[in-house]
DNA sequence: ATCCAGGTTGTCC
DNA sequence: GGACAACATGGA
């Protein structure tokens, strides 16, 4: 991984970094592409401009090495060895073939927040207006970005702007039953009374059951938050098309228990599971994918 | 019109 | 514990 300031931009030049199906597989709902083929969304350190060139180099606009370094390499996951994983990965006959599919996808590090209340609301959801709510919300609640040009935008609303609206308040969202469940995961992050610590480092089986103290949260809606929002590259959210997945790639065995991944993507069952997800999606369904 | 969308909850056995 | 409808909204 090498990196070139131009001018305004800065230039990444690495392999196993595919921005675009990084920003659209379903992990972050911020983002969108441009008519040039660009991507550009909001984050935590502001608006983030990119291009991949689609030869190993991914242009950074508006962005200097502090930047890019500081915020940037985590919100990807850049500093980690995908290569080092895919190998291991491939030990396992059946995730050689989702690897081939998923190559390039990063797993990333998303604010804590805005991950957990962002998967309150894809719950039962679909993709385009889980955009759409999100981008009410931030309209609506959040800071601008630059007070004098509204148009560029808003940040993500903190927990307690929002602790104390009522479901009334939230109603222009559109966000149906789910404006509960934001107020309560708002209420009790602003409180603190959902222990971080023990989400960031404890044990997955506790990190998870503390997020699920929150009304709205279940298992699926905390793993993608542990894994997309707290680094926690072991978590492996579970959802329809996964599920179909493996019941598929891992037919069960006689005693009938729910399939599970091989002791080799263990470590990183996360990143399998972006692999396998988007392995099965890209054949619409189980269709090839399904032996 | 009916079904579905990267689920969760409350309520039945 | 496991099964099942209900839950708002909007697009196909």
């Amino acid at each position: 991984m090498t990196v070139k300031q131009q001018g305004k931009d800065l230039y990444l030049y690495t392999d196993l970094f595919d921005l675009g199906r990084t920003l659209d597989c379903g992990q972050c709902f911020r983002f969108e592409e441009t008519a040039d083929g660009s991507w550009t969304g909001i984050t935590h350190f502001g608006r983030l401009t990119a291009t991949d060139t689609g030869s190993g180099c991914v242009i950074f606009h508006d962005t200097d090495e502090y930047r890019f370094s500081e915020y940037i390499v985590p919100f990807f996951d850049l500093e980690r060895d995908y290569g080092a994983v895919n190998d291991a990965l491939c030990a396992d006959p059946v995730l050689a073939a989702a690897v081939a599919h998923g190559r390039g996808i990063r797993i990333m590090r998303q604010p804590e927040w805005e991950t957990v209340c962002s998967f309150i609301i894809s719950q039962n959801n679909n993709i385009p207006r889980i955009k759409g709510i999100i981008s009410r919300l931030c309209e609506s609640f959040g800071t601008p970005l630059d007070p004098r040009r509204k148009a560029e935008g808003f940040a993500f609303p903190g927990p307690s702007a929002l602790a104390r609206l009522s479901t009334g308040d939230l109603a222009p969202l559109r966000a149906g039953f789910r404006d509960r469940y934001i107020l309560d995961a708002a209420r009790k992050f602003a409180e603190q009374s959902i222990d971080l610590a023990l989400v960031r480092g404890g044990p997955l089986d506790q990190a998870r059951a503390e997020l699920m103290k929150i009304k709205g949260v279940g298992e699926k809606v905390a793993d993608c938050a542990l894994l997309f929002g707290f680094g926690r590259i072991e978590a492996f959210p579970r959802d329809v098309w996964i599920k179909r997945a493996m019941a598929a790639l891992y037919p069960p065995g006689k005693n009938g228990g729910e399939p599970c991944l091989p002791a080799c993507a263990r470590p990183f069952a996360g990143i399998a599971q972006q692999y396998i997800f988007s392995y099965i999606r890209s054949h619409n369904g189980l269709g090839a994918a399904a032996v």
